[in-house]
DNA sequence: TCTAATTTGTGCGTATGTATG
DNA sequence: GCATACATACGCACAAATTAG
């Protein structure tokens, strides 16, 4: 008997056919794990049908981790577990406080049944392209952070197109991916317009910006922002050479130079909101807490965690701006 | 033992596991330059592969002039100076705020070389078997975070020995593995009794513990803390029922519970230090912040993430348990 | 000097998976 | 579904270099 079976009259894709035989042949313990599959060319040959129709359905189920392949030898069983059957290859920049909410979110919305791997490329255009090459054909759906790097959209090209999802960030080369993403230039110009009344209390604002890691839009939002309002301001790529003074009101987009500032305004006996102010990116639940609470202009993790899942899940093909919105608290 | 390993079903082509098992020994030092090469039949005899496969490996390493050749003799070690990018496989149970701290230092301490990547199993044994069982042989080293989770010591002893670092946490089981861990017992207990004094000016202590996450000895070491000084305390599971009254402290393991809770002091008008404490679990920057201050029994997870690497490169097999104190702060 | 054994070097054939058009 | 070029793996045959006896 046969392990697959094929019937030409059933209305049923050949290929789900012969990945419903193999699933079967697994559950019923006829192929055990490491189990070599036939041949390609030998199923191709006793069923008649293409090389390709099988091609076609072991990759979905090496795609869904339940069979290997092994160049020059054959397909073998690599999983009895016909349950686990999707894999995202999730990658990030970095790892920091607000990824924890975007990811836990992700994983909460997309359900039992899907493995998520994180990977980072800590900005490093090398790694991120190590790290695509290296995994291309393991993973059902790719989800991608991309950053201010090079090249990175050829390598992204070498995935198949209806399998990579473009997350937090984009350009014009990853317009034809589905999306989740932050409106940066929009975003910090909106958030600080509605913080207005309260800039206008400091003589002078700062913008924290490191151009390797936040992206550009912040730059020139903040810019526009401040020429439209006529207000006094700097941008500054460290912290380290530099004492808050009375007077200044800073935009810090990461949490360890939002430490860093606020244990040197502690230091030199500033009041907070009063004489010096700060705006923080990406709201955590500890920025409720900190210093009586901190202001924030953030996108809501969350809801990006739960709308990726869900376009995922559905395989939506969508562009989505995710919310963004001011988060007022005393520390402004 | 034997030069050369080679893994049927790893899913890589044998040739390039060849290759790498060639490389890993010039880098460990089991070969110098020099040194002969075993020849081709003898490794086609042990390992069962064709001449041929084991002459493409050699071949390529000649290429590269990592090995050299002479006809009617063998293959010679001609270069100890290789580039190889060596992979580490970083399993963490879940991803929280001060795994950013051990992940970070962990990371500048190896060096630009080196690439990491980060699984989470979340608890669940089955994820985190197969986590392991699927990455078995890709990788030059395996760091892992246990939990108190069933057999899996059984999966991690499917991974070759020298390679297996337990991070963290330890057990009996796993006692032949270098490890750089917490001596959570003895931690919490020396930690409590450095804050006696402060401790005994409230009525009650309270440890918040869910023992599906945090390992066992701090509830052993804080049920001897509290019997040796006799002091009235309780363990719950869960904040979700309870509202903190004037004269308890708490001991919180987790970070969500600990915003939680000074939300709901705040709401009751409470106030911190005075009426309630809060001992807080694992530090990070922004505990320094928080309130004035949170007081937190911790491990320093930058000198963890160190030690761990510079046990790595060097190759050491030593169990170290990671300095742990009381930092004292406002909240108390 | 001859020979046998071992080892590298080279070429050919076949089977299998990979990728593309 | 077909065709093609390529990568990987295995096995066989024979030549050339080296070494040991």
């Amino acid at each position: 008997m046969s392990i697959v079976s094929i019937k030409d009259n059933s209305g049923k894709p050949k290929y789900k056919q012969i990945i419903a035989s193999i699933e079967e042949a697994i559950v019923s313990g006829a192929l055990k794990k490491g189990d070599k599959l036939p041949s390609l060319n030998s199923i191709k040959l006793r069923h008649k049908v293409s090389r390709d129709t099988v091609f076609t359905a072991f990759n979905e189920l090496r795609n869904r981790g339940i069979i290997q392949s092994v160049a020059g030898k054959g397909f073998y069983v690599a999983s009895e577990d016909i349950m686990v059957n999707q894999k995202i290859f999730l990658l990030f920049d970095e790892l920091n406080s607000f990824k924890e909410d975007l990811y836990n979110s992700f994983l909460a919305h997309l359900g039992d049944h899907i493995q998520v791997d994180i990977f980072f490329h800590h900005f490093n255009s090398s790694i991120f392209s190590k790290l695509i090459y290296d995994n291309i054909g393991d993973y059902s759906y790719y989800v991608i952070m991309p950053a201010n790097l090079e090249n990175t959209d050829k390598v992204i090209d070498k995935l198949p197109d209806d399998k990579v999802y473009i997350l937090d960030q984009t350009h014009n080369e990853l317009s034809k991916y589905p999306a989740i993403y932050q409106n940066f230039e929009k975003d910090i110009h909106s958030g600080l317009n509605d913080a207005l009344k309260h800039i206008q209390n400091y003589e002078r604002i700062i913008l924290l910006f490191d151009k390797s890691k936040q992206p550009e839009g912040i730059l020139t939002g903040f810019k526009i922002f401040c020429k439209e309002n006529k207000i006094a301001h700097e941008v500054v790529d460290s912290l380290e050479s530099r004492t808050p003074k009375s007077g200044e009101i800073y935009v810090i987009p990461d949490d360890r130079n939002l430490i860093k500032i606020i244990k040197s305004i502690r230091e030199q006996g500033l009041v907070l909101a009063n004489e010096i102010g700060i705006i923080s990116y990406n709201d955590t639940l500890l920025k409720e807490i900190v210093e009586g609470g901190i202001t924030t202009i953030s996108t809501d993790f969350n809801e990006m965690g739960k709308r990726l899942a869900e376009m995922i899940l559905k395989n939506e093909n969508l562009k989505i701006e995710n919310p963004n919105r001011l988060i007022l608290r005393r520390s402004i």
